[in-house]
DNA sequence: CCCTGATTCGC
DNA sequence: GCGAATCAGG
């Protein structure tokens, strides 16, 4: 099997939003997931969480040197790591689309903090994941999902209903309904121009920090909720 | 063991 | 450019 055009376009969409590398390769077709992951470098596409790179810990201060590895069978070659930038963006400039990945990601309420006093506002994305404002960072990092339960076939099922496959910068990339189900689907509606959503899910996935104490509480999340269908 | 993505390197 | 083999973490 070759790369189409169809077959990357594919790729890239899949890969953008959320699927795992093997269930790409099972939709393809024809091709290895190490094939999909292959490509999508090459293709410029990477990172995501990555359950091998989801490490950060921080360390007792009595661990400067990480046992070198030995070169066994590949040349040695010193290639340094560039660290990934993951920083969460100021402005809701062209955010990337939050993947809406095939599990149900536990959700816990987005009580404020209590212990430090100072209400946050996080505004809720997509998939209930919780946007941050530059200032904080930290606690509720990406959900790590289980996965395999699935039916990773979004071509057959839906209709007309926006497909993860008709995502593109033209329409409403905002979720509706839960992943993983037959029905589950995109807004699709026209974009509000420079944003991935719509003129009504920009209202939901951005919320202006209003002085303290003339907020309202949170929208109903898109899913993640309890379920309403 | 299963899974994941990342990387390398011969083709 | 491609992707199997390998690596490394969950």
């Amino acid at each position: 099997m070759s790369w189409t055009d169809e077959r990357i376009a594919t790729l890239k969409k899949m890969w953008e939003g959320g699927s795992t590398a093997s269930q790409i390769a099972d939709e393809l077709g024809g091709v290895s997931r190490n094939a999909v992951i292959g490509k999508a470098h090459r293709l410029g596409l990477k990172s995501r969480p990555s359950p091998v790179k989801a490490n950060d810990k921080k360390k007792a201060p009595a661990k400067p040197a990480p046992a070198p590895k030995p070169a066994a069978k590949k040349a040695a070659k010193p290639a340094p790591k560039a660290a990934p930038a993951a920083a969460a963006p100021a402005k809701p400039a062209a955010p990337a689309v939050p993947g809406p990945r095939q599990d149900g990601a536990p959700q816990s309420q987005p009580l404020p903090n209590r212990s430090s006093n100072l209400p946050k506002i996080v505004s809720v994305g997509p998939g209930g994941f919780l946007r941050q404002g530059p200032g904080d960072q930290q606690p509720p990092i990406p959900p790590a999902p289980p996965r395999r339960l699935v039916p990773a076939k979004p071509s057959a099922e839906i209709a007309d209903k926006t497909s993860l496959l008709d995502l593109s910068d033209k329409v409403c990339r905002w979720p509706m309904g839960h992943p993983g189900e037959p029905d589950f689907h995109f807004c699709g509606e026209a974009v509000n121009p420079g944003f991935p959503y719509c003129v009504e899910h920009c209202g939901r996935a951005y919320q202006a920090q209003l002085p303290r104490g003339a907020r309202r509480p949170p929208p109903p999340l898109p899913f993640g909720g309890p379920r309403v269908r």
